[in-house]
DNA sequence: ACCACACCTTAAAGCGCTTTAAAAGCGCCG
DNA sequence: CGGCGCTTTTAAAGCGCTTTAAGGTGTGGT
């Protein structure tokens, strides 16, 4: 098995340095238009791919943004392909560090960290304000999703509050006077969008009080959602997410109720499966090509030097209308 | 803003060598116990952490994997994880290496051999053969739930036909007669499949022909999928997929139809989804733990020398009997 | 005492690439 | 025809780590 080429061999091949072959092969200005040809043509013909590990180590700038995501979770997975894309036209590498069973937050980002990148895109933090704040000192972090006050820390998220408070505002104008809230896995985000849910229910006139019930973010805590809401059934819920919305329209649906004639359901995300026909899920969309680009851009400015104080980019979620939202009908 | 520490900074600290503090924290036998503590714990109040890039570049071997996954499947993501707990159990580092839209799987490998990945485990790929071969002259390659012959690609994979083999014998066992097959997107998965299907309706006695139809990998081909199964409805269908299943369920029962009374439905991954209470689907199970497991191993004999022909592994699926089948009822 | 031998430790040579500072080439003007 | 300013090319010094071969130190045997 012939060793992998090395810039050397190119460089040999094409009778040029490997200073002149390492400027061409990176599109750097400075080498004329022979030596351009020659080199280019070298490295094709054999077949020269450059070692990422050593052009990291002898770069100065690794121009590497890590992302640390949650694989299972469906909304991370789309904001990483707008995130690779965006990270793509601004000349930046992606590096994803994936969450699982036996690799915690601390772990995926040590792991880019020993890879030196520049930007670490967080989707969805869970670590502590304290713990982000302290990654923020001396790395370009940009938290996703969550809310976070820290200097070194850029924000990127939509309003949540907004985006619940669209989802009852949508329901309140088909009619709808009851609207319980299922919460998600008790954190920042569960806080901001019952706020938001607690707030325009007392904002719109005529609407009953405001009530929440625990939940969770999985399908299966949808369908617990459900089952305790079975003693008093409101005419319309707003689950924390879709996943949730899943499991409760199904569990809704078992106990033999009409979705939206019986109960109207909006989630929230606006994942691929909230856009199945079967499913057709109304639900709040967090936009995750702007969140995506809004997140590369901030950590490029910072990595750039155009600015030192943090960025707070807040984005108005929108309401997809889709079918599990109707007008209530009189039960009798 | 202070540098990042090198080794050089905690050899000092510890006043020892590089190559002493370098030995000491990689666990290599030879420092005697002082130089160790003194190492570990210059190493620790300075809180260094070794530089990836550098390290892989001086190293002989990286002991790094390579895996390209599609990470909007969760079945993909399911057997990540299991890749990462079996290669660090042996000590191998994993690196990731997402398809998207924007990035295909030529593309996905390649950044994967930049980073000199001496292994790479391709989930599902969907390159040809004899690029998959092409590959596997210049590194250790593993196909994953595919089958491909070449001399340098080992294959980790379940039997499939045998797994849909189950389902049918699972359905016949119950009186089942007419059992349609809801095929995924053409492929060679695909093909295996259905022959398991058509060889064990072939084999049973009593059983309708075999029937299948047109599908696809997704909620929505379920769906589609149902909708054509109207015309002549059988007993019970056997999805490609969970996914597939699951737009087949729920497409089943808006119309009015009881599963599993009416219809009886199989899938197929053991996706977490199929897991749920309200969905409760009886499937196929790849075990994906398993998989994981021998395709780490394939890799890592190829890696350390102890084998050079192919490997193909072919996993028994296994039932997971849950409450979509149940015995047919005679319809009037 | 002296030497052989094990055991620790270290200096130094890379790993394959980038980058900088200096050399070389090259037209052009006076 | 020498000298000047310009662009193109290159030699060489790292990037931070691993590894190898050589050096040091201490033990026990004779």
């Amino acid at each position: 098995m012939p060793p992998r080429p090395r810039l050397e061999d190119v460089a040999a091949r094409a009778r040029v340095s490997t200073a002149t072959a390492s400027l061409v092969l990176r599109g750097k200005p400075g080498p004329g238009a022979a030596a351009r040809e020659a080199v280019l043509d070298a490295a094709r013909t054999i077949g020269y791919r450059p070692d990422a590990a050593a052009s990291l180590l002898a770069r100065r700038r690794t121009q590497l943004l890590g992302v640390t995501m949650d694989v299972s979770n469906p909304f991370h997975a789309e904001l990483l392909e707008e995130i690779q894309a965006a990270a793509d036209a601004r000349g930046y590498d992606v590096v994803v560090s994936p969450l699982t069973r036996t690799r915690d937050e601390r772990r995926a980002v040590e792991s880019l960290l020993d890879f030196r990148c520049e930007g670490l895109l967080l989707l969805g933090p869970s670590m502590t304000a304290a713990e982000l704040a302290e990654l923020g000192e001396r790395q370009a972090v940009v938290a996703i999703g969550r809310r976070v006050t820290s200097p070194g820390v850029d924000v990127v998220r939509a309003a949540d509050d907004v985006g619940v408070g669209l989802a009852v505002e949508h329901l309140a104008g088909l009619g709808h006077r009851q609207v319980v809230f299922v919460e998600g896995r008790p954190g920042p985000i569960t806080t901001l969008r019952r706020q938001g849910y607690v707030r325009a229910m007392g904002r719109l006139p005529g609407v009953a009080a405001a009530r929440t019930l625990a939940g969770g973010d999985t399908e299966a805590d949808g369908v617990r959602g459900a089952e305790r809401l079975r003693a008093e059934l409101p005419t319309a819920v707003i689950a924390f997410n879709d996943r949730c919305a899943l499991g409760l329209l199904d569990r809704l649906r078992r106990d033999g109720l009409d979705v939206p004639r019986d109960v109207s359901v909006v989630g929230y995300d606006d994942s691929p499966v909230a856009r199945l026909a079967t499913i057709d899920l109304t639900t709040v969309s967090q936009a995750p090509h702007a969140m995506a680009e809004a997140a590369v851009a901030a950590a490029v400015e910072r990595l750039e030097g155009h600015r030192s104080e943090p960025a707070d980019v807040v984005l108005e979620p929108h309401l997809v209308v889709r079918g599990t939202t109707a007008p209530p009908t009189d039960r009798t």
